[in-house]
DNA sequence: TAATCTAAACCGACTGGTCGGTCGAGTTTA
DNA sequence: TAAACTCGACCGACCAGTCGGTTTAGATTA
């Protein structure tokens, strides 16, 4: 009946996947913890997702539909492809200067996209069309004349290897580079080497 | 006592671990299918390895050790810099093309370093002393003069991340872009934002 | 407007299958 | 002759999912 109450208690649930899934992985994500994490009893839990798996799939969802409205929103504005890039690595680095967590996630996901098919799947659309925006930025950047003629599919997937490698940062020490700077470091560096010069 | 059996029988067992970790994963990788694909007994491999965990912590080891003989060779031979992290890239690009299981197990092994401090640490270790040797690469570039003036840190992580980011391409569909051109572009890429032009 | 009803939402003790690891009694190998 | 195994039964901890029961909020009735 209550639509809100029922994505408002989604969310609860999710957040506390989220924060179990970057602490125990998901193989010893517990739903126990969930339970705990959550607030919730088992049978709640059980009341909105029928399986472990299908909840942690619906996380996959949530973040993406979170992710999609900003990111949709900066290819379709009005700024140069140059802003635009700089605004995804802004983008993604004000992310994960909020809430890192999603990024810690992604080691996961991709280990589970690895064994389990229907996380593949679920993955590889997501990136498919993260793949297409950058596509896109860079196709209008070659054709307006503001980047070199670039191999678009592999500059945009060179792209977004690199911001998906933010989540290094999550795993092992990097001898004080802290992300930002890093981050801002690669866009410069990319930058530099798809821009026309004159 | 007979050495060269105990690192052979220890190869087969470290073999027949990193398939089975790759195709199910670490928690899901059971032992007795490690004892299945190395056609000895559970016997026999609790009589090498005193827990999955230690078993798994050697295959790092023994990769570890592997690949550091020719990385170590690369950076001691009397090359340039450039020639240096060409050859470091080609290693790599080689290495997938005879093999690419390790580096599927690299999600695998991240996934571990995230919830398991023993991982971590052990990987901590593998990649600071890989980013230690690219840092010396750079380094020399740099005073050699064939190098602009780089932050040697930042620039070490970057490449990094790039050469480890192969692992892409055991997880998802790229496109139709294989890692040979992938990994051959990256190259051509960061070498032209480092070397000096005149 | 209080009493009654109903279904969605929620609770938590319990279970059944799984799997690292053990063990003991034997067999092979160098 | 001791180290290096094999074989296979076994155990005990562990945990996803179940299920019978309870609460809650809003609609219906009287």
């Amino acid at each position: 009946m209550n639509e809100s109450l029922q994505t408002q208690r989604k969310e609860q649930i999710l957040d506390a996947a989220l924060h179990v899934l970057v602490q125990n992985g998901y193989e010893q994500a517990r739903m126990d913890d969930v339970v705990q994490s959550s607030n919730l009893s088992k049978g709640a839990i059980y009341w909105y997702y029928k399986s472990k798996k299908e909840m942690y799939l619906d996380l996959v969802n949530f973040w993406v539909k979170r992710y999609s409205v900003i990111l949709n929103h900066i290819v379709e504005e009005e700024a140069s492809p140059s802003r635009q890039l700089k605004d995804l690595f802004q983008f993604f680095i004000d992310q994960y200067e909020t809430d890192p967590q999603p990024f810690a996630a992604l080691t996961e996901f991709w280990s589970m996209a690895q064994k389990d098919d229907e996380f593949n799947t679920k993955l590889q659309k997501v990136y498919t069309h993260f793949l297409e925006l950058i596509e896109d930025i860079i196709q209008r950047g070659v054709q307006s004349g503001e980047f070199k003629k670039l191999d678009i599919r592999m500059t945009a997937l060179s792209i977004m290897v690199n911001i998906e490698s933010i989540n290094w940062f999550t795993l092992f020490d990097t001898h004080g580079v802290s992300v930002k700077e890093y981050m801002q470091t690669i866009t410069d560096f990319i930058l530099a080497g798809i821009l026309k010069k004159h």
